[in-house]
This record gives structure tokens, C-alpha cells and sequence, in this order.
DNA sequence: TTCCTTATTAGTAATGATTACTATTATCAT
DNA sequence: ATGATAATAGTAATCATTACTAATAAGGAA
């Protein structure tokens, strides 16, 4: 694996921000530094990056994927009114599967509801 | 909101089976019953039943949504090697965001690895 | 440093799930 | 039975993601 400025520019760009992006959103992001990269190189990366465990995908019943540079477990909550992400702790217990000698590798903990700020209104 | 057979048909197929099925496949299957039913109307009424909480969705890595016709608190394993989605009973403590108060409507525990036959190759 | 192998890229086309649109059909309250 | 209108079939459009290919660039060897 050839370390490229591309690869540098989109790790440097989920590392810096605690936040999680969609393609498209890391894409616009990556481009003001490199302008003519290419949409397919972002997802050829995150691809990549994903498989070195270097960030993480975010499934929601959005229809894209997000993507986080902060791959310590934790949980996601996403509103369904400001539509925003926020991370929460994550309280591993021995889970149920492994009880069951399934080999779990990853989990995924998604909350949908509303945020403390739309909740009040 | 009317009862149709296109309806009762989706519904029917999936309470009847204890399996996940993209839209793809319950439109197959329901195709058998009602041979010329859209895929669009699989679609809408795949959303109008999420809505009335009668099914729930299952995201998982993959590209496509899975439905679920049972609607208890369940948590998903998805085995990287067969494909296969199992379900787990899900314990539910006092979770972070309701302690934030942020107010939990759904949520979605995803297992990610190998299932027990297939880790044992 | 220069050269060579080959992984990676930019650009574009293809795929595939999902959604939108519209004329027609069927549900159900009256 | 009938009329208002929700729902449908069929098809076209959208949009995230993947595939493809000729050109480029990373990095080891000379």
C-alpha cells in the first residue's frame, strides 16, 4: 500500500473533525486542497481505510453511509429532527452472540429519536 | 389508509417467515400471489408499515435495507462468511441518551462477524 | 539521482436500490 | 350502488456507489 496525498488528505480531514461525514461531504471537504480529485478515489479509500481500521462506517436508515475518523467504540445517536449525529458511550457486555460462539468483530449501536435541544420543542 | 391486498400480501409473507428480506425478495415472493403487483407499491408499503410499526427495517453494510416482520426488541448478527442474518435477544439497560436526555424512539444493535459454522472453517 | 514496476488516480460510464410521476383502478363511507 | 379519493401498475428519474481504463506517480533498485 503506496501512501498517496489523497489517502493523506481524506485521514487528515475525518481526523480533524469529531464529526461524520457522507462521501460526497468528505469529497467536497478534500477538494479545496486537491481540486480535481476524483469522487471514485474518496470511496476507493474509505474503502481502504476501513479495511486498515483506521475510521469507521456509520450505517443509519439514512440512504448513505457516514464516515468517522474516531473508531473507539461508541455508540451513535442520530436525530430525526435536526437530522444530526452525536456519539455516546458504548457499554460492552459479554454479548449475546459470543455466548453462542459466533465470532463478533464489530457491533454497530445506532439510537434514533430526537436530541435534547428538538426534544424540547 | 385503505386495506389492500398488496398490503396484506407483504405483511402476510413477512410475519409468516422468521427471516430478513430486502424489498427485492418480498417482491419476488409476494409476485407469486399477485403477479403483476409494482415494485414501487412494495416500496410505499414497506414505508407505510414501518410507519405503523408493524415491521422494522435492518440496516446492515450491505447496500440494500432488510425488513423484519418481527417487531420485538431484537439485535442482529451478520455473518461476514454465509451472509446470513441472526437475531439475538437485546438487554436494555437505562441507555446514555435517555440520560442526556435525549429521547430514544428506536434502536438498532448490529453484530458484525462470523456465525458459529462458519467461524469453525 | 534516474529508471522501472506497478499501485493509484482522474474521469467517465455503468449499476442497482430507491423514489417520483401519472393515468387507471379499487376501497369504503355514504 | 356510487362517488370521492387513496392506492396501484408501469415507467422514468434520482442518486449513492462501483467498475473500467488510459495516464500518473510512489518508491525500490541501480
Amino acid at each position: 500500500m503506496r501512501v498517496t496525498k489523497q489517502r493523506t488528505a481524506i485521514l487528515d480531514f475525518l481526523r480533524s473533525k469529531r464529526h461524520h461525514y457522507s462521501a460526497t461531504q468528505i469529497y467536497d471537504a478534500v477538494r479545496e486542497k486537491i481540486p480535481n480529485i476524483s469522487l471514485g478515489t474518496v470511496y476507493r479509500n474509505l474503502a481502504q481505510l476501513i479495511e486498515d481500521k483506521e475510521i469507521i462506517s456509520v450505517e443509519t436508515s439514512d440512504k448513505c453511509v457516514y464516515y468517522d475518523g474516531f473508531t473507539a467504540d461508541h455508540a451513535h445517536f442520530v436525530c430525526e429532527g435536526c437530522k444530526e449525529i452525536f456519539d455516546f458511550p458504548l457499554i460492552l457486555e459479554d454479548s449475546e452472540p459470543s455466548k453462542a460462539g459466533f465470532l463478533v468483530e464489530n457491533q454497530r449501536v445506532v439510537y434514533y429519536g430526537l436530541c435534547a435541544k428538538c426534544n424540547k420543542k
